[in-house]
RNA sequence: GGCCAGGUGGCAGAGUGGUCAUGCAGCGGCCUGCAAAGCCGUGUACGCCGGUUCGAUUCCGACCCUGGCCUCCA
């Protein structure tokens, strides 16, 4: 099965090989734990997270090395322990602890490696020093900067040159600066703010550089793939391509760049700026985890993505039509199978995960139209193993339709209301004991009568050959 | 303004130079006390205008519109 990947770098999709099988090596973005990020957020890690289990796969999970940064030093991470009055230990500490579990709850598997920035600063201060011996880097006022007048190439990943970016600058030029793309690599720390001792004097390091750093301190100088949202095409991994390539001789960076697409809610991109975010940690006590990583899921990654009321809706309807047909298929005991090849197939054609989900629902009817119990068996753990490899379908379907789940309520887009139905388990199965006596006295009249008021308080009822069942709305 | 994506049926969302995406919703029928679930059936969708072609939603050009980047941002 030959993996094909879109190319940021290229800008087409090509067949992808590692420069060696036994060691193929990933490095994805991370936060910036200053808060707890937002849905949009976890898209990169969801499709690339899926990237490295076909990775694995096709590899050996021993010979994929995936590395995902934390960025625990950064001006919004000094605002937000300012704010507080907290120390920027504890709020890094607390956020990246915090990411950690709702990425789990994602079904996200851990990173080979989780570099933090500030556990590479000897590394940082290093590449600094050797982009400054190559004349690629100029020390002023404490600073240090990336000449991109010295680097030909400056530009090609995002296409745009440096004329287009001295025209469409927006910003002040700092006056330390030679030229106006220079960027920073290092800077000045006041004694209130974080900084570690260097050549320059006490400083932190600029955003770029950590990312080079830390990428070549664990994966070496040429990456097989580097991912990130496409927001950070430019200027972020524009730079990284800048610095790395520069401090090691010319070596290509990254043979695959991946890009994926920007989650927008209401149309516009959802970004902390545009103060438009659903933060992630309080969608997963709102909703199943399932049904956050399928709608992440659902449209292709460089596609971008919508997120409503309206779409989160359709999305569950359509994991509900997936568990009711496994909770049909309770009876046919079936662990998840081995991954189907239709199914790796699909993901290896560039992750097209809505291939990934219309071979989901051909299984699913397989399963459903199979007559005798063996091959029910064998299709339900046919559909089980495709949903493990996605990460869906992972729920004991009784529990997928009873646990109860804040209903929230936005009136007027000012105030959101959340509450829990009031009804329990007991008080639901005592309601369907009267009704099935009302129904067997032909009193058809009070048994619609329970079902309607169990109906508007959120309970289906579904009269089955084997009895009554029920399932939350 | 510059650079880059994209505009597909009621909604979501793949894909393709010429017979099928898929899901959700809808409609008709079977089943059911009635429903639900399931089953069967059901939709002349590809922004606009030209061009290439035997044939274009798919290739080319112009236009319109949307989104992203150009500043911290997944």
């Amino acid at each position: 099965m030959q993996l094909r990947l879109h190319n940021s770098r290229t800008r087409r999709v090509e067949d992808f090989a590692p420069a060696d099988p036994r060691r193929v090596t990933m490095y994805l973005c991370g936060p910036t734990v200053y808060n707890y990020v937002h849905i949009g957020n976890a898209r990169g890690p969801v499709v690339f997270g899926l990237l490295v289990r076909l990775l694995r796969r096709i590899y050996g999970a021993a010979h994929v090395v995936y590395a995902r940064n934390v960025t625990d030093v950064d001006d919004k991470i000094n605002a937000a322990a300012f704010e507080s009055g907290q120390s920027i230990a504890t709020i890094t500490q607390r956020y990246a602890a915090a990411y950690d579990e709702d990425m789990a709850r994602l079904g996200v598997d851990a990173p080979d490696i989780v570099p933090y920035a500030t556990a590479h600063i000897p590394q940082i201060i290093a590449m600094c020093e050797t982009l400054i011996a190559h004349g690629h880097a100029y020390a002023a006022q404490g600073h240090v900067l990336f000449d991109v007048s010295s680097y030909a190439d400056y530009g090609q990943l995002s296409g745009r040159s440096t004329d287009d970016m001295i025209a469409g600058a927006r910003v002040e030029v700092a006056p330390y600066k030679k030229n106006p793309a220079d960027f920073v690599l290092w800077k000045p720390s006041t004694p209130d703010l974080p900084g570690w001792e260097s050549p320059w004097g006490r400083g932190r390091p600029g955003w770029h550089i950590e990312c080079s750093a830390m990428s070549a301190a664990h994966l070496g100088e040429t990456l097989d793939i580097h991912a990130g949202g496409n927001d950070l095409l430019f200027p972020h991994h524009e730079n990284e391509v800048a610095q790395s390539t520069c401090a090691h001789g010319g070596k290509l960076f990254a043979r695959f760049w991946l890009h994926n697409g920007m989650l927008t809610f209401d149309g516009k991109k959802m970004s902390k700026s545009l103060g438009n975010t659903l933060q992630l940690h309080e969608l997963l006590q709102q909703h199943p985890p399932e049904l956050l990583r399928y709608m992440l899921l659902k449209a292709h990654y460089r596609q971008p993505l919508d997120w409503s009321d309206a779409t989160l809706a359709q999305a569950r309807a359509t994991l509900n039509g997936w568990y009711t047909l496994l909770r049909d298929l309770s009876g046919a005991q079936a662990e998840p199978g081995p991954v189907p090849d239709v199914l790796l197939a699909a993901l290896a054609d560039d992750l097209n995960t809505p291939e990934a989900f219309a071979v989901l629902a051909r299984l699913a009817d397989e399963a459903r139209k199979s007559t005798n119990p063996q091959d029910m068996k064998a299709a339900k753990a046919a559909l089980l193993g495709a949903g493990k490899f996605l990460g869906l379908l992972q729920n004991d379907p009784e529990a997928w339709f009873k646990t109860e789940r804040p209903v929230s309520i936005t009136i007027a887009g000012i105030t959101n209301i959340q509450f829990h139905p009031k009804l329990s388990e007991s008080d639901i199965n005592k309601l369907i004991a009267s009704r099935q006596e009302a129904r067997l006295n032909k009193n058809f009249a009070a048994a619609d009568e329970i079902r309607k008021n169990l109906e508007s308080r959120g309970i289906v009822l579904e009269d089955t050959p084997q009895g009554v069942r029920w399932k939350r709305a």
